[in-house]
DNA sequence: CTAATACCTG
DNA sequence: CAGGTATTAG
């Protein structure tokens, strides 16, 4: 069981195994969906980008956790308080960001220093304090350590379950699904579809240690709030009254919550330590006005650096593997969560267990995951790009309306969150409780504002400039209810979900017909989650999947007329038989789908029409037609062509857009 | 039973 | 396109 969970598997076998039943759910390859993705986002050299979980990040952590001095106020029930409530702290802390690139700046260097034993006079209680500590020590370990730090680059489902099974006694029989071989058809290799049920479970592994996480995170924060309780008490009892005040002290509000912190009533020793696990020398830290609240100032700020850098990292992994099935119930959820009620969020965080995912699995395309064939710009930035395979606006068509815009205030919603409720709430952690530095920016200058970092990763620079210019351009209507007070309602607007339709419109049509250029086949979630303006139900879903329907009758109505068109006159080979835009097949086509012609027609469709043609030709050719259901393998071979939709399509008021154009 | 599809019809 | 039906798969 544990062998196995070792592991290491490569970023595309994520891809887990998948049902092809030939009719549904034809879901693109999204094999490069974990890997790679810190990287470029992560500027901050201090922490690894290749790590998941604080393992590598661990080093101040794990030498405070395993202090003796600390070891010696450590006891079972901090190192499992799943009986206690104690509330993750969401302070805003006041420190300014220059005492924060102060605070990284040492911690780390003296973090491999030798550690000394535990102070003079205590001979007697060595040994208990060696034995504790070799006791935290496996335990933070346990905690924090992966079994194979390779596992947390390549597959982030292996880690997982290896941290499940350390945490929790679940049977392994579960974790494997049996692969099922791929159907291999001609043209198959390219795509690679995702079972719906697979990509569930590994979205709720995800979940899984996300919530683990969280329990880490609380454990090192009530260690450190124990140290500096002790410290607290330690200093005004030593000192007198001069000392000004703090520009944070984030015990305060523990005050009423941490019932079960300890005051640790030895002072000196106590200092001392924290002076060690903070790099600083005593008699400097006496030059300190603030003397020893400083160096727990620091080792605040360092612990929370790396806390949230560690999160940080940890979301963005986790919220990038989750992305495919993550859009369409982000509205709501993301809607909630911010406005869900403190308490409630504190209780999401005690409440020990997971909550189970909200979510249906709702697999989708993982944009850009397909290969290079695949139409990668986004309408968004639909600017005439000659030459390029991607759909996009031609300049014949309106300008100024005709771009599928507007993804403006879409974008927030679209954050990539599944269960985002414990997302954001990590998300919100690591980016408040930063002061002032972020492993990925600056937090002030994204108005903190959780959507729009993520957007920015996920999304395109590109589409973002648009955005903005789009959002001075279509004020968005606010009603006085949703509006909130202070600068939050400025990144609360572009979250409040527009209202939904009830009914699909023309304007949702005629989006729809665009989107047959990229997907012939779409399933009910992926529709779901590019029509986030309309409030779904049996009957909405059923039409939209019927336009397809239609739309896919007419498509094969006209080939099949071609590819019979083409025999008669004789076409010898069907390889010459290409679709070009100057084609009469293609303006048939064209005239159907993008009558306006205000859209160019991405040219990946071309090879589809192609390849759709030449099937049906050497079909007919070869007297297939014959057999009533002789078009059910071309069927089968197209709707494995399906293309990645362009994330402007998602953008509310896209349709209406569209209408007007 | 439900969902999705193809096919047919208007 | 929408309605209806038959079929198929889960």
């Amino acid at each position: 069981m544990i062998p196995n969970q070792l592991k290491v598997s490569s970023p595309v076998s994520r891809q887990e195994e998948d049902k092809m039943d030939g009719r549904t759910g034809f879901e693109q390859d999204r094999g490069h969906a974990t890997s790679g993705h810190g990287q470029g986002l992560n500027s901050e050299p201090y922490f690894q980008t290749d790590s998941l979980l604080p393992s590598s990040n661990a080093s101040l952590i794990s030498q405070f956790l395993s202090h003796p001095m600390f070891g010696r106020s450590l006891d079972s029930t901090i190192l499992f308080p799943s009986s206690q409530a104690v509330a993750l702290p969401q302070d805003k802390c006041g420190a300014s960001p220059g005492e924060g690139a102060q605070a990284l700046a040492f911690p780390r260097t003296r973090a491999s220093a030798p550690m000394p034993c535990a102070s003079d006079g205590d001979q007697l209680s060595n040994q208990h304090l060696r034995a504790k500590r070799a006791r935290v020590e496996s335990i933070i370990q346990g905690i924090s350590l992966p079994p194979t730090p390779q596992a947390f680059d390549t597959s982030l489902e292996a880690a997982f379950r290896h941290e499940r099974e350390r945490g929790s006694e679940i049977p392994p029989e579960n974790k494997r699904k049996p692969r099922v071989p791929p159907q291999g058809l001609g043209v198959a290799g390219r795509v690679a579809p995702m079972g719906g049920s697979s990509h569930a479970k590994g979205c709720q592994q995800l979940k899984e240690q996300l919530c683990f996480l969280e329990q880490q995170l609380r454990r090192l924060q009530e260690k450190f709030y124990q140290v500096y309780d002790s410290a607290d008490a330690a200093q005004t009892q030593e000192d007198s009254e001069k000392v000004q005040p703090l520009p944070e002290r984030p015990r305060d509000r523990l005050d009423k919550d941490s019932a079960t912190v300890t005051r640790n009533p030895c002072k000196a020793p106590l200092r001392r330590s924290i002076l060690e696990v903070c790099g600083l020398e005593e008699d400097e830290d006496k030059c300190d006005a603030g003397g020893l609240p400083t160096a727990v100032r620091v080792l605040s700020q360092a612990l929370k650096h790396e806390l949230a850098g560690v999160t940080s990292q940890v979301v963005d992994s986790v919220l990038k593997t989750v992305w495919p099935k993550a859009a369409s119930h982000l509205q709501q959820q993301h809607n909630s969560c911010l406005v869900l009620r403190p308490d409630a969020r504190r209780e999401y965080f005690t409440g020990g267990k997971c909550r189970k995912p909200l979510a249906e699995p709702s697999p989708m395309n993982a944009p850009g995951s397909l290969g290079s064939a695949q139409a990668k710009v986004l309408p968004g930035t639909l600017e005439k790009s000659p030459g390029s395979h991607a759909g996009s606006f031609s300049s014949k068509g309106i300008r100024k309306s005709s771009q599928i815009p507007s993804m403006g205030y879409s974008l927030g919603p679209v954050t990539p969150v599944q269960d985002s409720q414990l997302l954001s709430q990590l998300l919100d952690y690591g980016q408040h409780s930063l002061w002032g530095t972020d492993s990925r920016g600056s937090p002030s200058a994204l108005e903190r504002c959780p959507p729009e970092p993520l957007s920015l990763h996920w999304g395109t620079v590109k589409l973002r400039s648009s955005v903005v210019r789009q959002q001075q351009h279509h004020p968005l209507p606010l009603s006085p209810a949703n509006m909130e007070t202070g600068g939050a309602a400025a990144c609360r607007f572009s979250l409040t979900p527009r209202q939904m339709q009830e009914a699909l419109t023309p304007g949702h049509l005629k989006k729809a017909k665009l989107m047959f250029f990229f997907t012939r086949y779409p399933s009910s979630t992926l529709l779901k989650t590019y029509f986030l303006d309309v409030q779904f139900s049996r009957c909405i879903t059923s039409q939209l999947i019927k336009w397809f329907s239609n739309f896919r009758e007419f498509y094969y109505i006209q080939v099949e007329k071609f590819a019979r068109q083409a025999l008669l006159e004789g076409v010898a080979d069907a390889c010459t038989l290409q679709v070009s835009r100057d084609s009469e097949l293609f303006r048939a086509l064209n005239m159907h789908y993008n009558k306006g012609n205000d859209f160019e027609v991405p040219g990946r469709f071309l090879e589809v029409a192609s390849l759709t043609l030449q099937e049906f030709f050497s079909a007919v050719r070869a007297g297939k037609d014959a057999d009533p259901s002789w078009k059910k393998p071309i069927y089968k071979i197209i709707s494995k062509l399906d293309s990645d939709i362009p994330e402007g399509f998602k953008a509310a008021g896209c349709s209406q857009e569209l209408l007007r154009s």
